[in-house]
DNA sequence: CCTACCGATCGGTAGG
DNA sequence: CCTACCGATCGGTAGG
């Protein structure tokens, strides 16, 4: 809880800010209108504006908490399994976990980006970039012979595309869950990556 | 051209969609005027209002347009290939061809499909569920021991999350062209289908 | 924490 | 009476 604040203020806060990011998920940032977001809190539209500035500091802290809690999942996961075959596994259980419990984050990360002004959105994209980063060391140490051809990167966002594609077509309450579905991703990954050519390099003169 | 219009109608209209899409893909539906759409077109706002009724006209348009390409395209892959690998490779090659010349409608498909209403939505849906459907029965065909478990629709739509994803990274100028990835989605998706392991079934009392 | 408002801009339409 | 357009402005509602 925040110095000189209420007790609750900084749970009020969250409470909001789960809110506007089911909102914003639904109808877009630009299709969500304040006097919903005050609504679905429970709170006037004049007390909402008490706990953020304006409706773009809402867009900032949804998404770059959300990228900030991708880029601890990297950390850990890469430091708690040995081989590039287990970090990617793990790496992707843990993506799409994450992904399970915060699928209005998710959302609003990927569609609502273009919202952002150049400077949040340079601050945000560079800490996704590092979490690209991260699966790509381990995608290039089981393929570093693709490196050459620099297809790491590459290949690394047809991993996240799987991934991220996930929660546009698989229900909260279908038969396939979402810790059935990451092995699933790991098998067809790991196994298709071993089976990726190389495309001839072009000379450069 | 439509009856008793001018000459040069019909390409009015294709010029107007082809700049709402390019507006709709870049700031999304809620957040473009009819005014931004108007002087991309170079009309005034009442010119436009005369070739579509309205705001919602154009998103219509544009969405179910893109998806009837998308159909058309399954349809005639199918047709010229015998063999599964074949036909998904032809498949995965075409639709890379067509959203690397749509990305605009494309991304307003996946990003502002939220804003069509029930029954537009659900035409539009429909077309592109036969379009995954024409792909999942190539996966099908080529893993046909998985669809016992359901896992043929999720396998495509893993196929369909690494296609999808592409026009979020690539860059149209880059080294890395459409025509250079299709083969590599290709490769790692072929490969990786035969090696996805069919969770065990839980038994239904 | 509310009611009452503002400057501006929205989608859509008037007369000619 | 049709089409193809224009400058100006409508009633409502947005964020603040």
């Amino acid at each position: 809880m925040g110095r000189g604040r209420h007790a609750g203020y900084d749970d009020q806060r969250e409470l909001i800010l789960a809110q506007a990011a089911a909102l914003f998920a639904k109808t877009g940032y630009a299709g969500t209108s304040m006097n919903q977001v005050a609504e679905a809190s429970g709170l006037s539209k004049a007390t909402l504006y008490h706990y953020y500035r304006d409706k773009y500091a809402l867009l900032v802290s949804i998404t770059e908490g959300h990228v900030l809690r991708l880029q601890g999942i990297v950390g850990e996961a890469v430091a708690e399994e040995r081989t590039p075959q287990g970090q990617m596994r793990v790496l992707i259980r843990r993506l799409v976990e994450e992904y399970a419990d915060s699928q209005n984050e998710h959302r609003v990360l990927t569609e609502d980006v273009k919202f952002l002004d150049d400077a949040d959105r340079k601050r945000v994209l560079d800490i996704e970039r590092e979490v690209v980063a991260g699966f790509a060391r381990v995608v290039i140490a089981l393929r570093p012979d693709l490196e050459e051809a620099a297809l790491g990167k590459p290949l690394t966002m047809l991993l996240f595309g799987m991934i991220n594609w996930l929660f546009t077509w698989m229900k909260p309450d279908g038969a396939l869950g979402y810790d059935d579905i990451a092995p699933v991703v790991s098998d067809l990954f790991l196994a298709g990556l071993k089976a990726v050519k190389a495309p001839h390099l072009q000379a450069t003169p």
